[in-house]
DNA sequence: ACCTGAACACCGTTCAAGT
DNA sequence: ACCTGAACACCGTTCAAGT
């Protein structure tokens, strides 16, 4: 492992720790076992080079991971810059769970590698919390949702997504998740009085 | 493998089979990554003989957590012929949390056993689901929750809890988790019109 | 029938040898 | 410095040989 403290690293270098990456997120999201082996052969590198860039196999899922994660959490400060605060919101959950799914074989990956610790909704942490803070807070301020909410327990609440499978039906459950969260975190909100219960439900980005 | 049609185990092999379990379940709640070899070991057998009663690892893992989750979903009976509906639905989650933190280690053997199909939260199918669905008709039926919540619907959003680090002060957050879903649960119930937002959190089974 | 434990296949990680 | 790939350690699963 390099980092960003040391001498920049020589440029063929560089070049093979993209490559992995690059074959890690191909390979893994079709086969959550491929080897380390496969994944360096497939990248052009020796299996040593591969361990002269990652500490372990673990430590190559989660970077690939995060880096899935993060244009996710990226995407919310537009969202925010484009509708109301309670729109944002759910549009932003729906491309999180669009995002989860599509990256089911990659969770997997990471739910063997990191068995025991590190939950899976936590993974991108600095930005998908980032993310999260931001989003509340405009609720917030909207009076969309109710005070005290952290991106903990916002992220607790929706840890379901992770449970479904990509290759099921999942669509509906996970817009019934969502309504189901959204009126938790409505309830005592003060621009609440006599709301109706899901109206996000009727538009679609 | 022996199915309940087949002719009876004869008793010593019987006792087999019961002592793999019974090691399991002490070596994988104290370590998720016990070797199979191990708890032959330690159950007195060889390595043929643990194949021969289970096909393979995850299915032993299966069986052990099944048994286990199967004793917080019969507790739900009770609950609900003692206290009001809601009640019981909070004291029931609350002992879910109570068992799920407690046989963590056990959860992660699951993970790493079945990763990729089956979440954790719908091990006990059975009886789990049996006895959410025992609790959402009582509060249906007492008005403490709205119509139309599946027992699928409340696993997804309660599997939050499976994210928890039992070594951590989890007791807080699993609350906040309940306090949410519960507020979503209300959300749009007939016999809610003024309610404080969750009136169990004063109480104590 | 049922049991044992050595053998097999396979994977993550390390390291001696090379450039 | 960095790379390669054979070697090592370890685990799940099978199977020949025993009772």
């Amino acid at each position: 492992m390099r980092d960003a403290r040391s001498t920049p690293a020589r440029p063929d270098a560089q070049r093979n720790r993209e490559r992995i990456l690059a074959v890690a997120l191909t390979e893994l999201t079709r086969a959550a076992d491929t080897p380390v082996s496969v994944i360096a052969r497939k990248a052009g590198v020796g299996q040593g080079t591969f361990y002269r860039n990652f500490p372990n196999r673990e430590a190559l899922v989660l970077e690939v991971y995060r880096y899935e994660m993060r244009q996710v959490a990226d995407s919310a400060a537009q969202l925010l810059a484009d509708r109301p605060a309670d729109r944002a919101l759910r549009e932003w959950m729906d491309r999180l769970a669009r995002y989860a799914m599509a990256k089911a074989g990659l969770a997997d990956a990471l739910r063997a590698a990191t068995s025991g610790h590190g939950s899976l909704a936590q993974v991108g942490h600095g930005p998908v919390t980032e993310a999260i803070t931001l989003l509340l807070a405009a609720n917030e301020a909207a009076g969309t949702i109710r005070a005290g909410v952290s991106p903990d327990d916002f992220l607790l609440a929706i840890a379901g997504l992770w449970q479904l499978d990509p290759h099921s039906d999942w669509e509906p459950r996970a817009a019934r998740l969502f309504d189901l969260v959204t009126d938790g975190l409505r309830a005592g909100a003060p621009g609440v009085e006599r709301m109706p219960r899901h109206p996000d439900q009727r538009a679609s980005g």
